[in-house]
DNA sequence: CTAGGCTGTGTTATCGATAACACAGCAAGC
DNA sequence: GCTTGCTGTGTTATCGATAACACAGCCTAG
């Protein structure tokens, strides 16, 4: 059988015995069309199976309709809550979102963003500060708003929705230090690919210099972003290492999750023997006997508030790029320590 | 400062002293354009900051370049590494993937899948085999390839790269039965919402029936998917109300280890007092102590055999839309049953 | 009774690219 | 030397919608 060509506006408007832009505005809300025309025209689109073009749509009136956002992965609990927040954000205004992953590269990001970038988003929101120059020039010159998000950049191509990773680490540290720990380790990846990781890292230990504490504890096991099993893998190189270790932060929980599991098999006791904590607040953490230590970064919280600065840069579009330096271009997300029997002797 | 109007290709052209034809051709590979020609555009275009209009080269070529997919929700493991086998089966040929997420929910898809459409995706990929009837409709008609993945639909809309949620759960019901266990109980979601769930209880607890053995031990916790606190909570009234449970299967390998968590807190050893099975190999399964018998789904094939069935359709337009009838649309991925130390008291 | 305004619809001119066709210039074959 | 064919580039005509403007018809205020 052979399929007939896909209607147009125009055929639905010669069903309905109407111009073409009178169908365009009637499949439109708030658009000055008699309630009579608009649904004889609803209803000869329904009959012959017409679906909006907004290909047509978009070329025409100078708008996609959608923001485009890119995450280091789509599988990863804390990502996704951010898309969720953003998507949320968004609806209210009828704009979609369109979601790429970058895998933890920087050079992928920049593919991704030019690709994202021909489409003509509406807004461009980016996981991290850190890009390649090229990135930041593309996204810089393209027009629209663009939000940094998951951190503090040293330097903000736009508006920024983040918090400071470092001082997440920081907040780790001198919780561990308050419980009484002294010997205090870090487990993460073997390299900076991970940056908002390295950024955490980079705290943990100035916080532990800061208190006096020795920082030399410290194993790097896999390419970031690591997961449960080098979690396992560096808590036992640890152990091997240091017997007498404390404590320790892993960059995640789910690192985290995998250093429990790996003490328990060593036949140490948490938090008695060994404290561990994580970064994330990753489902699991609360679940796990004990729970594990963690500090949550309020993921849907940075979607919802990404949305809603977006909106706000496209309602006044005379403020557009106010220049990179204007503070209230900056919002600052609370992170939040959660303490759990992983790193506490008494439950508290 | 005024931001300058973005350039065009005509903006190109003239800076490079060509027509704007030779500059859409030396954009794009594989056309004939000179070396140095194109070298010269390119240079013109790179310094112009010019970036393609994807949406007027979209309309004016009727190739959106893109391949639209819903998944229920994008936190999940699972669902995340199908979406990376489509886009990584699909990158050799330059299209890029689309996400949306439905929140298991068949209205939200339906709305999803019309917003795609208007996009004009080359192909669309959906998670499930039930949909509801206008939005088989549209996917019918909209003259595109269109994969139903994570199941094996009764009524398939045209191709199906899945395998039997049902047949998933007959076959952890046989292991269990074979280890020995004879009390065994199901713990899923409350309502057919998450209805590759609701398939696999039902495969479960038909063969439970096949077997000879009771199939009352029947405990729906939450509205789906539940995770590990629902697979706790359900644990615990499991245990409350018939102790004597030799076995369970959960739906998903979360429940199974928030369902592991608490049977451990009921002081009942996992696998000596009672056996647990989940679903779908994520990575924590492999984590806990003793490990989760699980089925592994194998999310990533689903993808990559999805992106190779839609390019095969794509190159081969004669043969589109043969009838949902024909089998050779239909392709099987083969689960595996991974058992592990949950089910298993000698470890094997 | 008429100017002014509002509502609903049509007309015209794009939006920014690409397909299809045309053709100039040159090389190779006979 | 002339046809044939290939390579590289230009011209023309859309692709399917929407913005902006125009205007008819009717209502209302003074």
């Amino acid at each position: 059988m052979t399929v007939p060509r896909k209607p147009t506006m125009a055929d639905v408007a010669r069903a309905a015995g109407v111009s073409p832009m009178t169908v365009s505005r009637a499949l439109r809300p708030e658009t000055s069309v008699s309630a009579e025309t608009r649904a004889r025209i609803r209803e000869a689109a329904e009959r012959l199976g017409y679906v909006l073009d907004s290909t047509a749509a978009g070329l025409s009136s100078r708008r996609s309709g959608f923001v485009a956002m890119t995450i280091p992965s789509i599988n990863n609990a804390n990502f996704a809550e951010t898309a969720r927040g953003l998507t949320e954000g968004l609806r209210p205004s009828g704009m979609e979102l369109l979601l790429g992953y970058t895998d933890y590269d920087e050079a992928e990001e920049e593919r991704m963003v030019e690709t994202f970038l021909r489409r003509r988003p509406e807004a461009v929101v980016v996981t991290g500060g850190v890009h390649t120059e090229r990135c930041r020039t593309l996204l810089a010159a393209s027009g629209v708003p663009v939000v940094e998000t998951w951190d503090r950049p040293a330097r903000p191509i736009d508006k920024v929705v983040g918090f400071s990773n470092a001082a997440a680490g920081r907040q780790i540290a001198h919780h561990l230090y308050a419980e009484g720990r002294r010997r205090i380790g870090f487990i993460g990846g073997d390299s900076s690919r991970d940056t908002r990781g390295a950024d955490r890292r980079r705290g943990f230990l100035q916080a532990l210099e800061d208190l006096g504490v020795p920082r030399d504890r410290l194993v790097a096991d896999g390419a970031p972003p690591i997961t449960m099993r080098e979690g396992a893998s560096a808590m036992r190189r640890l152990i091997e290492r240091w017997p007498d270790t404390e404590a320790v932060m892993c960059v995640s929980d789910l690192s985290a999750f995998g250093a429990l599991s790996a003490a328990r098999r060593l036949g140490l006791s948490v938090p008695g023997d060994i404290a561990i904590a994580g970064f994330g607040a990753y489902d699991i953490s609360e679940f796990t006997d004990p729970g594990i230590t963690t500090v949550d970064a309020r993921a849907h919280a940075i979607g919802l508030k990404s949305a809603e600065v977006i909106l706000a840069a496209l309602s006044h579009p005379e403020a557009a790029r106010r220049g990179a330096a204007d503070p209230n271009d900056v919002i600052e997300i609370e992170t939040a320590l959660i303490v759990r029997g992983s790193t506490r002797l008494q439950p508290g």
